[in-house]
DNA sequence: CCTGCGATCGTCT
DNA sequence: GACGATCGCAGGA
């Protein structure tokens, strides 16, 4: 398949508007020589230094936030819960701390090997990408790859090829930030309405 | 279907 | 020393 890499000029916009741009493009990972590929159904958008929720309020840099601060285009990855991983996608310009968590995807390509990444015991096919955390077990995503150029290199990286551009877009408020006080119910949450693999309704 | 709970540890204070 | 942008499983409806 033709394979168009979003470039810096995408990821170089605000946060609100890539994260709803990112429903419907193609993630792909190296694996195995080969290429397993998701679209994104489920992403949520964290706004530097004014959002509470965001691990870089008030522009906090720490040696985690570090990525954030890079220019649009690269990863931010974190562990939470002392056991998982979540891939962020940084947006904006270098110094402006900004990035969009993927929540969810679908398994669109390499179907197989998502599986062996995923030893459970449900039979549920969602089950294996509904989450950020399944999805970067799923696709072998950890602390490795953050700071990871998306738009140079090939392990990883999001393309602008659509396998159907016939959905609804859903704005919600974000999950699991209870603590970001008046941030918490801003609607920067956006999913692919119906989608089985979106992580919550 | 839904709710509750324990796991587990890097990161920051 | 405390917490967290989560997950999987058990148990009940």
């Amino acid at each position: 398949m033709t394979t168009i890499k979003l470039d810096a000029d995408f990821y170089q916009q605000d946060a609100l508007v890539v994260a709803q741009k990112l429903i419907g493009k193609l993630l792909v990972r190296r694996l195995q020589g080969t290429e397993v590929i998701c679209k994104i159904v489920e992403t949520e958008a964290y706004i530097g230094p004014e959002d509470k929720g965001c691990h870089a309020y008030q522009n906090k840099r720490t040696k985690r936030t570090e990525a954030m601060f890079t220019s649009g285009g690269h990863a931010y990855i974190y562990v939470i819960y002392g056991m998982y991983y979540c891939f962020n996608v940084v947006a904006s310009v270098k110094d402006k701390p900004e990035a969009v968590l993927i929540r969810a995807v679908e398994p669109i390509a390499g179907i197989d090997i998502i599986r062996e990444n995923r030893a459970i015991k449900s039979m549920k096919i969602a089950a294996l990408t509904n989450g950020p955390g399944k999805l970067c077990q799923a696709l072998n995503i950890d602390k490795k790859l953050n700071g990871y150029n998306l738009i140079s290199e090939d392990e990883l990286y999001l393309t602008g090829d659509n396998t159907d551009q016939d959905y609804q877009l859903v704005a919600t408020k974000r999950i699991n930030i209870d603590y970001a006080e008046d941030y918490k119910d801003k609607p920067w949450r956006f999913y692919h309405q119906g989608n089985p693999f979106v992580s919550k309704l």
